[in-house]
DNA sequence: TCGAGACTGTTATATTATATCTTTTCACTT
DNA sequence: AAGTGAAAAGATATAATATAACAGTCTCGA
């Protein structure tokens, strides 16, 4: 809450790269800052981001909506003769997951680009029942009041999942424009 | 954390009913309890609680762990000549999620008796990744941080979902106990 | 160049969930 | 008690998501 006052008071709010996510934007400067972040990150690390991860993550960062493992597939499969099998996507979902590069969601099964990679982080989700566009909140103050709860139950917590699921700014402003009919 | 504090001052922290599943008890307590509120809450509601969904219940409360429907589905297919079908396991499971009586753990595809029903909650599932117990957390504080958090952005949050992973007391102290070895 | 390990291809199958239609059950009315 | 309409359960088929296991290929360093 602190963080988030003292941004409105000082410059215009930010809510991290994702608040772009509402609002139309040249969307290929996204999918670009996405593969550089991991070409970098894969290049300090020593792994290979190879032609097939690279084109998951590209479709991946189709759109600021969760895409299915399958949907993927399908992309992939488009031009080609033969059709791409699960596994090949499925690998390559799991290195990007396994480097921060894309996120799971876990009440869609279905897999988004991570917006800030790199730096270390638990996502928050914020996903659109009507439009589906997801965008991530860094909101580590709620992660560690979380984690802070749990701890004090005696649990020691690795991993966290929060995923809320509402209706965008977007979508709310056409609701009620609906309504006023 | 006020609630916690007052809870701790007063007498033995209460954590809700979930403490106990780190500790033996005679857990056909903790079924009979499901069951009643159940039985009570259908009544009041004019719901049906039948034969079939209360067993469903009563299998997915048979331990403080989550329950895959396709293990309900074989418990309850143990004694018949033919085996019960997915839509019948699915459809009650269904039932007893709209009438909060179960929850679903999106990051395990398991369901696990609510424990704190009747009262309308979100809840906060601390699932230990070694034993899989599970317990709820009541923590009405955290899950309102984070509603605000997201209205803040702009978004408007109808259903929230939060699962910690890690270790829990009883597992913890096993491991600490292996080191030492 | 050669070999080890990482990556990808391929086939098969597991796991989770739903659509659809039919039959049964149940509460309620007459 | 019989009729009736709606809800529930049975039954069949299939969709959607995910992984196991093994074979072939590529890459990079020794």
């Amino acid at each position: 809450m602190s963080a988030t006052t003292k941004a409105n008071s000082g410059k215009k709010a930010d809510y991290g790269l994702s608040q772009r996510a509402y609002t139309p934007h040249d969307h290929s400067h996204c999918v670009d800052r996405a593969l550089l972040h991991a070409e970098e990150l894969c290049q300090s690390k020593g792994e290979r981001l190879t032609t097939l991860r690279k084109q998951v993550l590209e479709l991946v960062w189709g759109s600021h909506k969760p895409v299915g493992a399958y949907d993927v597939l399908a992309m992939m499969s488009k031009d080609k003769e033969r059709p791409i099998a699960p596994p090949t996507v499925y690998r390559a979902l799991d290195f990007l997951l396994e480097h921060g590069l894309i996120h799971k969601l876990n009440s869609l099964n279905a897999y988004i680009g991570c917006q800030c990679p790199g730096r270390p982080h638990e996502g928050i989700f914020l996903i659109c029942e009507q439009c589906r566009t997801t965008r991530e909140l860094d909101s580590t103050a709620e992660i560690h009041a979380l984690k802070n709860a749990a701890n004090q139950t005696g649990f020691q917590p690795k991993r966290i999942l929060v995923e809320l699921t509402g209706l965008c700014p977007v979508c709310q402003s056409q609701q009620s424009a609906a309504k006023e009919q």
